[in-house]
DNA sequence: CTCAGTGCAAAGGATTTGCATGCCG
DNA sequence: CGGCATGCAAATCCTTTGCACTGAG
């Protein structure tokens, strides 16, 4: 797949524009997080690449986050999970095992998603909130866990 | 209003069922849970209730969680929050302060919850999912920290 | 009486931080 | 060169647990 490079790109600008460099550590958690199909703890990332060190990945995760190019999401066991922001990828939502706290992505038809975000919109503006973003994730028992 | 003598009762079977009592401490906590607007995190529990002791509120929110009185919800920041459980209350959604982690409540259209229903038990059943409820947040800045 | 519930204080564990060193710009 | 990034180890802080005590049935 030829979107690989760009993605490099567009990190780069982005902890650029954040006083950031796209540093060596910090290439290697964006590849693997580009590899995974969901989510990984930061024992999973670390697992992944051992050439990381624990705290460079705490910082560096907490850096990407910031400047746009991570998000961190939360389920239900005591692990922060990683993944590439949705703008890197695609808009998505989680099905969370709320047995093993793991997680897959999976998406829902654009007119359902229309839908909700103009509710979503109308409902923000009535509470005075600013809205960045909706999340919506399926809770239940995976197959695996069943 | 009526409905407190009864939550109190409902309470009282589900700890009952779980063979648990319904100690005045757990009667304290779902006290403060029913007066809260949005899902409170501990140390805001023991502020509201002054004599309640930490290790107790953690061991009964646990407890409670169990026998499914109250939910465990986790938003941005370090502190997990508990809110009564929503068959107890009434189905609602989060709009989660990026900022400073706080939460409200609100509610969307009842053809809207169905339509996302109808969509996400599709999903669960292509996946080998055992759903057993949706959440749906809307994230950005309260007015406060706007 | 008995056993679950309570509170205190100490332990646990994911995450953060201080500090000396290495490397990019 | 100067300053940010790194890695190790030690510190933090929310949460959990051990233990002796109290209270409900």
């Amino acid at each position: 797949m030829s979107a690989a490079p760009e993605l490099d790109e567009v990190v780069a600008a982005r902890l650029r524009a954040g006083g950031q460099r796209f540093t060596s550590g910090r290439r290697r958690i964006v590849a693997v997080l580009r590899e995974a199909a969901a989510p990984l703890t930061i024992p999973q990332v670390l697992a992944a690449d051992r050439s990381l060190s624990q705290s460079s990945a705490y910082r560096n995760l907490a850096i990407l986050e910031q400047v746009g190019v991570v998000t961190r999401i939360v389920t239900t066991d005591d692990f922060a999970r990683y993944e590439l922001a949705e703008d890197l990828t695609e808009h998505h939502h989680h099905l969370i095992c709320a047995s093993c706290g793991d997680v897959r992505d999976f998406t829902v038809s654009p007119e359902l998603e229309g839908d909700l975000d103009r509710a979503l919109g109308r409902i923000a503006r009535q509470h005075g909130f600013s809205a960045d973003h909706h999340r919506l994730d399926l809770v239940g028992t995976c197959s695996a866990c069943g």
